[in-house]
Order: structure tokens, then sequence, then C-alpha cells
DNA sequence: CGCCGCATTGACGTTCGTCAAGTCTAGTGG
DNA sequence: CCACTAGACTTGACGAACGTCAATGCGGCG
């Protein structure tokens, strides 16, 4: 419910570490300034504050500096489904450009921080620096694909192999972030693991225990330990799944 | 497995039928004449012929003219599941943009046109035309809020509500593009449906049944006749999807 | 005409959801 | 500092929905 503090600071993705992630590479220092015309503002935003809603207007994409979010769409009555859990140095908004609102709604799952990018400004700039417009593109394309993985998960998949999907897909990117290959702070409860997996919060329960039964995984809570990370990826890639292109 | 055969066809955005649906509005007719410039050719395929596979290289974007499609992504062992279906006036091929390579293959599911647009050439010249710069970014949007709908159909629907939810989709888009808003021919078999909705094709055909049985359609192969649309759209809303804006 | 792929239908098994009880943990206030 | 509480998590028993296996029907094409 509560709206995140507009937190005016002057940016500069020269300095950024999250520069290499969230930026094109190869762009000379001149065009790096250039980029930073592109953030307006940071937003610092706190756990449980809603980014921005479903049916909001839309102006702008976000770049995750810090922090860890959910996005979800809503259904009428109120039962919402998250579709994907973003962090530092992803981008969210995407949804906004077809109609100019927001479709889904992005909340925070613990504080953070965002570089916010007015959209126009970001159209503009990538009509100058031709690796940006490659950059925009690239992303778009590659939301495109992670979401293609999602659907072959939810269409395909049993309990045990969504599970082990996530948990692979979630430590491969923190790992690409300089965090542990094996252990893991989940930030989410078991219910929106499940809302995303198409999982009941009781089926992911039951599914870690079971990880635990086999010495796949500790867990402690939202504290996991990875132990066989071998054995996660056999019961992904034994019914056939697309191993970890799920981003 | 067959390959289409290339047909070098001098192409005119300007005459064309889908323009409406494929071009952004708005456009003055000199834009629309460097908007030919997009299309390399038109290219024939063959129904059950394949427009570009997984792992090939990505060099074009296609706009269908006529046909019908649908994507899928492949696992190793060969099992393959539909993320999507599409039809004249649509875009394939946005998931190639991230990696330089395709990620899913395009099949067509019966004879059609499509009009071939290298991606440097759309690249070019949507850094000029401000309104082609717009129109590629909505198109990409409108694609990651489409799996959005099927995300959440996947994750949270029963049998029931996913093949009524597919119907109306199907019927609505038949209908934009000037067809019967109550009647239709499938393109796909059964088991593609399932594939598609995350459900095994005798689910997919005892569903049918039970709409039979219930007078919400009539059904005789493949050529579906929608008696009760009301009736689908509730089964659908009661259980809180997101109604047709799957696409 | 006969074959083959697609579709339908039935019987049965598995997986997951539902309902309910109980446990653990972190945060709060006395 | 400890007791208390609320929310999150775990576990069990049961049932519903869907998958699996198998037999049969139908229609189009050679």
């Amino acid at each position: 419910m509560t709206r995140m503090n507009i937190h005016s600071v002057k940016v500069a993705c020269a300095n950024c570490s999250m520069q290499q992630i969230c930026m094109p590479s190869g762009l000379s220092s001149q065009e790096l300034v250039s980029c930073d015309d592109m953030v307006a503002t940071r937003r610092k935003v706190k756990r449980h504050s809603t980014l921005f809603r479903s049916g909001e207007k839309f102006t702008s994409l976000y770049a995750i500096r810090t922090g860890f979010f959910k996005t979800s769409v809503a259904s009428e009555e109120g039962r919402d489904h998250v579709i994907g859990f973003q962090m530092a140095g992803e981008m969210i908004g995407l949804d906004g450009i077809v109609n100019d609102n927001h479709s889904c709604e992005a909340v925070a799952l613990e504080d953070g921080e965002v570089c916010v990018m007015p959209f126009h400004r970001v159209e503009e700039l990538s009509r100058k620096v031709r690796a940006l417009q490659r950059h925009v593109h690239k992303l778009m394309s590659r939301e495109i694909v992670r979401e293609h993985g999602v659907m072959l998960m939810l269409g395909s998949m049993r309990a045990e192999e969504r599970l082990a999907a996530f948990l692979l897909n979630l430590v491969h990117r923190l790992h690409a972030r300089g965090f542990s290959h094996s252990e893991l702070i989940l930030r989410m409860t078991r219910e929106e693991i499940g809302s995303y997996l198409g999982l009941k919060l009781e089926t992911v329960s039951r599914t870690f225990s079971r990880f635990v039964a086999d010495s796949i995984v500790a867990v402690q809570q939202r504290h996991i330990h990875i132990l066989n990370q071998e054995a996660l990826r056999h019961i992904v890639i034994q019914s056939g799944g697309l191993h970890p292109s799920l981003q």
C-alpha cells in the first residue's frame, strides 16, 4: 500500500556496478555519459511497496540497482499470479509499452533501489545511439525467451521438476552476480513460489521436504543450501526440460 | 522437414491488406514506401514446412500475410511444447534477437505467405522513422503481455477454463480479421492444442465433448461452432481468468 | 476399398489440491 | 528478558482432476 519516497540523486551509469549487466557493452565513454541522460532519477523502494500497478499509466522502465522484486498479473477477483522474480541488473516495466498502461504490477520483496528511465528518453536516445537500440531490442527479446521457458515449465513439468528448475535458475542468476552457487536466501514466501510455479504452497513445501529427504538440498526456512546440484539438474533434464535457459 | 521455396516478389506494403494490422498507423505515404524497403521478399510456405528452427541463425522477422503457424520450443529429447499460434497480420521471430539465434521453431499449419524483413533493415529504418520505432517496441511489448496471459492460464486454470479461453481468443482474433465470431476451423490437432494448453490430447477431447453435451459448442472434427459464447466467457471469468487479453 | 492418422471414449492410476491441525520463527510489547 | 502473537511453514488424510493405457470410431487420401 505504501508508496515509495522519490529520492532524487544524480546518476552516473559510468560508475554503476550494474553497468555491464544493465547497459550495452562497447559504448564510448561519451555515449555512456549520454546514457546518464536516460535515467531521470533513482528511486528507493521499501519492502512490500509497489513500484507500479496494473492499469497505471506507463511512463518509465525501471532498472533494478539493488533489491528483489516480484511481478504479477492480477485477475478481477483479486487473485493474482506471479509471473517473474527480478533481481539487480534486470529491467522491469516492458509490459507497459504496448498500451501505455501497465498490465502487471511490480512489488519489492526487499528494500532496494531502481533507476527510473522515462521511456520517451530511451526511445529518443536509442534513435541516436545504435548500441543502445540494439540493447533495448535484446532486452525485450530476452524477456520473450525467458517467458517461453516459463511456459514450457508450466505446461509440461511436474512439481519436482518445476521446483528444481526454479532453484537452479535462481542460484544461477545469483551466482552471475557474485553470490554463492550453492547457497541462497529466498526472498519470497512458499505461496509466491507456488504462484509462480503453478502449484499450491503445500505442494511447494512437500516438494522441498522430499528434496531434503533425498539430501539434495538443506532447507531452513528461507535459507537454502544446494547439496547436490547434479541431482537437481537431473530431475529437470530427465523429463525433457529446457535447461537453465529459463533465463 | 521440407524447406519452403523462396519466392521473390517485389512488395508493396502500401497495397497490402494487412497494412493496418502489421504497420504503424499514421505514416506518410512516403514513409510507407520506405517501409517497403524493410521487406526483402515474400516467401510462400507450404503446410507442415518450417519457417525457422531452434538454433538456426536469426536474420529476419516474418510478418504473416496469409496462413496459420504454430511456434514451439523443443527440449533435448524431441519433446516439444507449443507456445503460440499465429495468424495473418502477426509477427514471428522476435525470439531470435537476443542471441542472434532462434530459440523456438515456427511451422506452418496451412499454406501461406510471409513477408521476410531482415532485422538489420528494421533497425536501420526504425532509427529514422519514429512511428516505426514505436511500432517495433509495441510489437515486442504485446508479445510479452500475451505471454503473461498464457502463463496465467497455465498456472491457474483448469482444463475447461483453458479450452474456453483458447476458443474465445481464437475466435476473437479471427473476427478481427473479418471472419465469423461464432464459427471457426481449427488448423491444429488436439495434441497441438493440448501442448499449448498444458493438457494431454485426451483431456482436450473430453473437454470438447463436455462442451458439446452442455450445448456450448458444436464440434465436427476441426470445425467448431460456438453456440453460447456467454457460457464460454462465464467459464473463464468465474475462476478469475484475465479475460480475452490473452491477446 | 483399405489404410493411416486423428479423434473419441472408457477404466484405472497418479499427482496435486483441499481441508485441517499443528509447529516454528520473528517481531512486539509488557 | 520473556511471554505472546501473527504469519509463515510443515505435515497428514482425503478427494478431485488430469494423465495413462488401450480399444474403437471416423474420415480423407491414395
